[in-house]
This record gives C-alpha cells, sequence and structure tokens, in this order.
DNA sequence: TTGAAAGCGCTAACAC
DNA sequence: GTGTTAGCGCTTTCAA
C-alpha cells in the first residue's frame, strides 16, 4: 500500500521528518506537519505494524490464552485484565486453546516470536510441558493458577483463586445442612485444578470427621453434558449421596437437568452446590462459589504491565480468596 | 535474543544459508542442515514474528472480532472457523469488542496495519463508520451478516443466517399454537439485526392476519436482565400477550426466569421461543430458533480463506437457513 | 550448494 | 527544523 516514502515524495520532505510529523515526536513545524497529515489522509495511509515493531520492540498487544471461550467463567477474568490493559493502550487477543496443550504450545510459540509484548494464561493443566515453554520463551507471562517449578527458577508470575478453599466452602456449607453423603463431581483428577478441587472436597469431609468414600467421586469434563451423565451415574448408584458439590456450574446445571427430566427434586431429594457463581446460577438458583474472576483478571494485567513496562523481573504471586453464594439449591431445612 | 546471524557465526555458514536450513526452502545440504538445526535449539532460537511479516506480508493469522463472548452463541461460529483456518496453518486470534464501535475500529486498524492477513467480523450493528473503515482497509473481511453498500463498492464477503426468516418460523409457530397476541422482545431498533429480527415478528403476524401492535414489542439488550427487566413490563403492562418470541435465548432465559420468581407458569401462562439455541435453551426446555452458528464460522472462513491465499477480489456471500427446534416453552396444549 | 547483498517500512541518532 | 544514514531480523535473488 503507501509509506513514508510516498508521502515524503509527495509533499517534498524526507521521509525522517514524515514519520517525526506522523509520531509526534521529534522536532517538526506545524506547517510541515500540516501538510504531512493531510497527504497521508489523501494516500490512506496507515504504518506498518511489522515495521513498527522490528524496530521499537513493541507490538502493544496482549495475548490472553483460555481453554474454554464457552464457559461463562472466563468472560470476568477477560473483563478484569481487559480494563486494565486498555488503560495502558494495549490491545487484548483472545487466544482459545481448546484445552489442548498443542494449542498452548502454539500460542506460547507466537508470544516466543513477540508476536504479543506479554502474556495472560489460563489452562486448567499446567504441566512440564507448557510451563518450560513460557519460562523458554523468556517474556512476560502471568497465571491465572498457581505454579511453582519444583527447582524455583520461573519466570512468570502468577495470580490465583484458592479453589481448594472454595470447594471446602461448599462442602463445609452441606455439610452444616446436615449431609453427611456428600458426592463429589469433578475433572481429570490428573490435571492439577481438578485435582486441587478433589481435595478441598476431601479434606472437608475429613476435617468434619466424614469418611470421603471414593465411590462418591464422579468425574466429568466441565461440560454440562458431563454433569448430566454424572447425575444419572449417581442417582443409579449403590451409594447415594444427599448433597453434591460440583468443581464448577455447568456440571452444577447437568446434575439439575438430568433431575428435572427425571422427576428428581432439588434440593429436596439433593442439596446441590456448583462452583463459579455464573450468572446461570442465579437464573438456576444455584448454591455456588463466587471466584471472583473480575479481580483475578485486574490483578494478572497488572502484574503483567509491571514486567511488560515497569522491567520487573522477579516473581511475584498474587492469592485470592473465594466467597460461597447460598442460593436455594443447597437450603433443604427450611 | 537470538537470531540467524548468531547461529551463522557458531556454524561457520552464511545468514543466508541458515535461513535456509531454517525455513525448508531453497537449496541446503543436510549436513549443514543439521549443524543449523543443533545451534538453532542450542541458542533457544525462534525466529522474530515482525521481521519475517516485513519480508513476506504473512502473518498466519486471522483476527476474529466479536461483540460479546459471553454469549455462548458465539462459541459455535468461532468453533466452525477455527476448524476450517486450522487446516490452513492459520491460527484464529479473537478480539473482543463489547458491542462498541470504537473496540471495532481500534481492531480494524489492528487489520489495516497488517497484523493479520484478514478478518472475520462479527457485530449487532454495521454500519458507515464501520464498513468503510473495512473497505478503506482494503484487507480480506468477512461479515456474519448481511451489508450491501448502497453503492455497491464492497471489498468484503458475507455469509448470514437469515434471521427475518428465523424470527418468522418462531412467530408462526406461536401462532399455529392458537396464539393471537404475541409480544417481541428485541434489541435497539435502530441496529440492523435488531430491526431484522423486529421486522420478522412483525411480518409474520401481518400474513398472519393479526395486528402487530408496537405496545407488545419490548426492548431489551440481549443480556439476560433485559429479559427479567421486560418480562416485569410485560406482566404489569395493560396488553397482555399469551406468547412470547424473543430476540435471543438470553432473554428468553430471563423472561422465564422473572417468571419463576413470581409464580407464573410457563408453557402454561406465556408460550416462550427464543433464538440461538444455546445448550442453555435445551437445559430450560425453550423452544428456539437454530441459528447454525457453526456453518456461518465454517462459511465465513472457507471465504475468507479465498481471498487471503487465493486471491479472489471479487465480493461473494452466503446465504443459511434457520431451523425451529420445537420444546416444552411453546406448547401450550398438550 | 553457498554467500553477498538488497530490501521490507519504520525509527532514531546524528549531522547539518 | 530537517535530512542522512544505519539498522531492526528476516527473505530472496543473483552470482559464485
Amino acid at each position: 500500500m503507501s509509506n513514508i516514502y510516498e508521502i515524503a515524495k509527495k509533499v517534498g520532505l524526507s521521509p525522517s521528518t514524515v514519520a517525526r510529523a506522523l509520531s509526534g515526536r521529534g522536532y517538526c513545524s506545524e506547517e510541515s506537519r500540516k501538510k504531512v497529515l493531510e497527504a497521508a489522509k489523501e494516500v490512506n495511509y496507515s504504518p506498518t505494524h511489522a515495521a513498527k515493531t522490528l524496530k521499537s520492540k513493541r507490538t502493544n498487544k496482549i495475548l490472553f490464552c483460555i481453554p474454554d471461550i464457552y464457559n461463562p467463567f472466563y468472560f470476568g477474568m477477560i473483563k478484569g485484565a481487559n480494563d486494565v490493559l486498555e488503560k495502558y493502550g494495549y490491545y487484548t487477543l483472545l487466544c482459545y486453546t481448546k484445552h489442548n496443550i498443542e494449542e498452548e504450545l502454539k500460542m506460547i510459540e507466537a508470544l516466543r516470536e513477540k508476536y504479543g509484548d506479554g502474556m495472560i494464561f489460563v489452562s486448567f493443566n499446567f504441566c512440564e510441558k507448557n510451563i518450560s515453554a513460557v519460562n523458554a520463551s523468556k517474556m512476560p507471562v502471568v497465571l491465572t493458577n498457581r505454579y511453582d517449578s519444583p527447582r524455583g527458577e520461573d519466570y512468570f508470575d502468577y495470580v490465583y483463586i484458592d479453589t481448594y478453599k472454595g470447594v471446602q466452602l461448599a462442602t463445609r456449607h452441606l455439610v452444616d445442612q446436615g449431609h453427611r453423603k456428600i458426592a463429589f463431581i469433578g475433572g481429570n483428577l490428573e490435571e492439577q485444578t481438578s485435582f486441587e478441587r478433589y481435595s478441598g472436597w476431601k479434606d472437608e469431609l475429613i476435617n468434619s470427621g466424614l469418611d470421603p468414600d471414593d465411590s462418591l467421586v464422579y468425574e466429568g469434563d466441565y461440560t454440562i453434558d458431563s454433569g448430566y451423565a454424572c447425575a444419572e451415574k449417581i442417582v443409579k448408584s449403590s451409594n447415594v449421596p444427599t448433597g453434591i458439590v460440583a468443581a464448577n456450574d455447568l456440571m452444577a446445571i447437568g446434575f439439575i437437568r438430568y433431575c428435572g427430566d427425571n422427576g428428581i427434586k432439588i434440593p429436596h431429594d439433593f442439596a446441590v452446590a456448583g462452583m463459579d457463581n455464573t450468572d446461570f446460577s442465579s437464573v438456576l438458583k444455584l448454591t455456588s462459589v463466587d471466584m471472583r474472576q473480575e479481580e483475578i483478571g485486574l490483578n494478572a494485567a497488572s502484574l503483567l504491565m509491571e514486567r511488560v513496562l515497569g522491567g520487573r523481573t522477579y516473581k511475584k504471586t498474587i492469592r485470592i480468596e473465594p466467597r460461597l453464594v447460598v442460593r436455594e439449591s443447597s437450603i433443604t431445612n427450611k
């Protein structure tokens, strides 16, 4: 298309004067500036991102990797981060990684190639593979989960919600409602976050003097459908609980949906608690743990900017407290 | 960090040979190639995106602008597009524009600066402002809505679902169920899509010999909350309908939620139909119009690739037919 | 098969 | 206040 040389020729000035006029940096007379801007408009000029970046080493873009856009949970996080990044003149580009490590690695590679100045990285499965890629990139990265390498040689920050504590809150709440048999619908326990949530359930039952029976643990994949499938298994099992803690709202919704389809009453037959406290949990009157997504995003973006603009190089971490929001789905004795 | 010169020095070859070895294009002996790749690994090399782009004029990235990530509606579209783009080795970067034209213009500007090779552009409000920016960019763009400039000088494609027809399907269905007073919960009628949907309702009532009374039109903003608010207005109005057509599922959900909160029975008191046919509509047994999001995304990506890779320059458009999915919320006489 | 060299379009230090 | 110039890191043509 058009470039500064074309404009320079048009107005009879040198390319550097044109660059100065356009950028606003460096000396340039009012008269020249006016001519340049006019010519730029005429030839429909806009700077080439790649050329700018190659020189300035700045893209003013942040990559935001999320495993799952369909899950309303991430909305708050994105909003929180976006609000901060916008203030610094940064654009947020979302990368949908589909819970897939290959996709994550692709985006880490894009970061490494300096397609963005930094990355906010959400994943359900931080592991040796993606973390070492993050470290190798040597680029500013903030995780939205807890992760510390064994050898403590991490180049990233993290801000995390204490999900372990969150599941404990939900579990304790059901215990307090008088439930003695409380099932847990979680995800793949080999994934870090899933394991944490599972542990919260288990430990809280132990704290309460109850038995965290493994036959009460059901594995879903954080979708409505998997919650639905677990519900069927639970109802038809030989060890039917009275309380249900689901590791996210979608699975809780799936559970409730199965009950609706089969004449089972919530909270009469099952007291149900989910996690994430999305708008949908309020529609369905679902007791849920507020994971304070917006604060996570906000803090993540702030940490990132400290590295990108402030040049901080040491690791910083932030912990955020979850909150329980009680609604009808768990109130048995009313 | 590291570049091809560093590698060249390390292995005692020229930068151009290193470049050939790395890219796989051009001649290079097996031996040299091996040495280069090894050295590259050693110095933790990865190419600089900006430099590559500056030469090659290719980013291998597509920008995907969506007004609202919180709305599950877009999930299918993104998935459909992503599946196609992936096959071509392209990355999809999502840009969340918050229903905000300023954000849209920012992303169009990023495209214009060639931050990506093309753009899929979703908006509820295609207008002179954003369309002329799209045209001015002269970059490959596909809209997911119908839009033709009066003067027919468009540089973009579009693929659209016939929402007008969709609302007609929903409206006709309620008419067929015997309803005579059917309200419409829509969005801001100044937005093109909102107006189309409104027209579908209006025209179908007229086709059915009914009166499209303006007092039966309620304005929301496509959120659950606005559906809830409209429900309250509808219930308390002096002209209470028996059928409700909502311009999307979220507003229908809001409507249903209000009813739930106030002892009003669906479908007994109101027959409700929404649009988008998301997973949530099936949870709530909501009759809804399937907008075939995945096909939209798929077709949009294909059109885009025809321009980006195939060099097509003339305009192409694709129309997709909606489908009505009937569920309990609208079946009055069962 | 390899290397030299000329850019891609912009920035910024430096000289005028 | 303006112009010259030397890159940024890669690609690619052309000559060797």
